[in-house]
DNA sequence: GACTAATTACTGGTCAGACCAATGCACCAC
DNA sequence: GTGGTGCATTGGTCTGACCAGTAATTAGTC
């Protein structure tokens, strides 16, 4: 009788125990995506294993995609995604604007039910997390005169993930990751210009501290509105945005017939 | 300079080059489907590697399906060679049941959403194409008495794909569509299941009769609600059915006991 | 002689410890 | 500051040993 090793597995060898168990965690959001897996020694001490098992195991891993692994660096859980190649929807993009906000809106939709459940189903630890990303965001966005732009995006982007992970639905996560990818890397221009104004800055901050609250509150009502409304008014920003675009490419238009 | 080790590798570690090296064995027929291969410790001595490093190339073949390997046996070569390829969250979909369950909860949202859109934004045009694509699926799940179940199963997605298309947001779509993709792809054999039962067939149906319906009435509340009920009831169907595979299994394992 | 049971020589599975190679960070000289 | 240099840490590989199933062989029994 195996005195170690909280083994659960009949038939089941090691490396595919390791695999397993490690699935679990990543599941579980201990290891996110993106981060650093703990080094394959200690991971040996934790899951009481061999290093050759546990090298096995991390190797079904690489096989299914789940992590990457660089000599010299260690292992990072893969940003896994791909809802399915987003290459069809890139091209709609280009040759049709308004594609931008149906995107918009699908999103609100997922955003919307992430907080809900982040606000129903969040542990304690999600909490803490989202209350982290959240200061890191705002501290930065209120204090700093200059602010970085890009910086700025990326702790905003930081904050929404914590929350979709504190859904604890790694399909939403994953399925919600895509979409903002998309969105980012089509119209990351326009979004980083939205930062810039003063107006459309104070209403996002504000936005950020109610979704915040309602989701650390566990109000679950609360923080599926206000993240419908925090979409709803980017959604809106940007049409206004893409108007102001239009006129001003009008009046160039409109200059480049008298020269 | 190696002067053993006919290494063809720059970059590829290892594990990759027996890999690599033993899948072209296969293929230039040196080895055959079904076919036993050498031992480990003989693979060691012929590619002049460390059994550690051959374990690992074998795991990459075991993963791929092309080998089949039993304790106190040896590795036979797979009869049939890789079937379709697999996204990295199909993975996760066959060794974590759970996640299915979070797929249907993200699906049940945009398809709600999608019959909510389809009620209120839908053209006369798509309702006649909804009502079509009704009738067909409806016309062939009544009359039949033996049904092909896989040809039912078409139908009905094609249904549903009329009405999350008059729904005129082409992310919806398009995420909807990969999301179904990747249920169907990962447990299309519980889907068909659920078909050939009387009582969820009934219901199914009702649930059909229902949201096209309100779709085409305009209904939007009730479509979404209809359409939230439908895919609870499925999420609801595929639970009892796992949950009778699993009770099945154990009578089958206490059956063992007794042999 | 035919059948069963123990033996034995394989097989893959796992482990421990050692060393090599790439990475990245801290430290130091300039 | 800037650019090296070292060193600690990481993954990559090897070795040799032992454990655990498998199956063929052998010994024992009827």
């Amino acid at each position: 009788m195996p005195e170690e090793n909280q083994a659960l597995s009949p038939g089941l060898r090691m490396p595919e125990q390791v695999a397993t168990r490690l699935e679990r965690l990543i599941l579980d959001g201990v290891f996110r995506p993106g981060q650093l897996l703990p080094s394959e020694r200690r991971l040996c001490d934790r899951l009481g294993v061999s290093r050759a098992s546990l090298r096995e195991g991390l190797r079904i891993l690489r096989s299914k995609g789940i992590i990457d692994t660089r000599q010299g660096h260690g292992s990072t859980v893969a940003t896994l995604l791909p809802v399915g190649n987003q290459s069809p929807l890139m091209h709609l993009f280009k040759d049709h604007p308004r594609t931008l906000f149906d995107l918009l809106e699908v999103r609100a939709l997922l955003e919307g039910e992430s907080a809900r459940l982040a606000a129903s189903r969040g542990t304690s630890a999600d909490r803490v997390l989202i209350t982290r990303r959240y200061r890191e965001m705002a501290d930065y966005a209120e204090s700093a005169e200059s602010i970085d732009v890009e910086r700025l995006a990326r702790l905003d982007h930081a904050f929404h993930l914590a929350v979709s992970q504190a859904s604890h639905n790694p399909v939403l996560v994953h399925t919600l990751q895509s979409l903002t990818d998309l969105l980012l890397s089509s119209v990351f221009a326009s979004v980083k210009h939205l930062y810039h104004l003063p107006a459309p800055r104070t209403m996002i901050n504000q936005q950020h501290a109610q979704l915040h609250e309602a989701v650390v509150n566990g109000e679950a009502e609360q923080a599926e509105q206000v993240a419908l409304e925090h979409l709803s008014s980017i959604s809106q920003l940007l049409r206004d945005l893409e108007e102001e675009h239009e006129r001003l490419e009008r009046s160039s238009m409109r200059l480049e017939e008298w020269q």
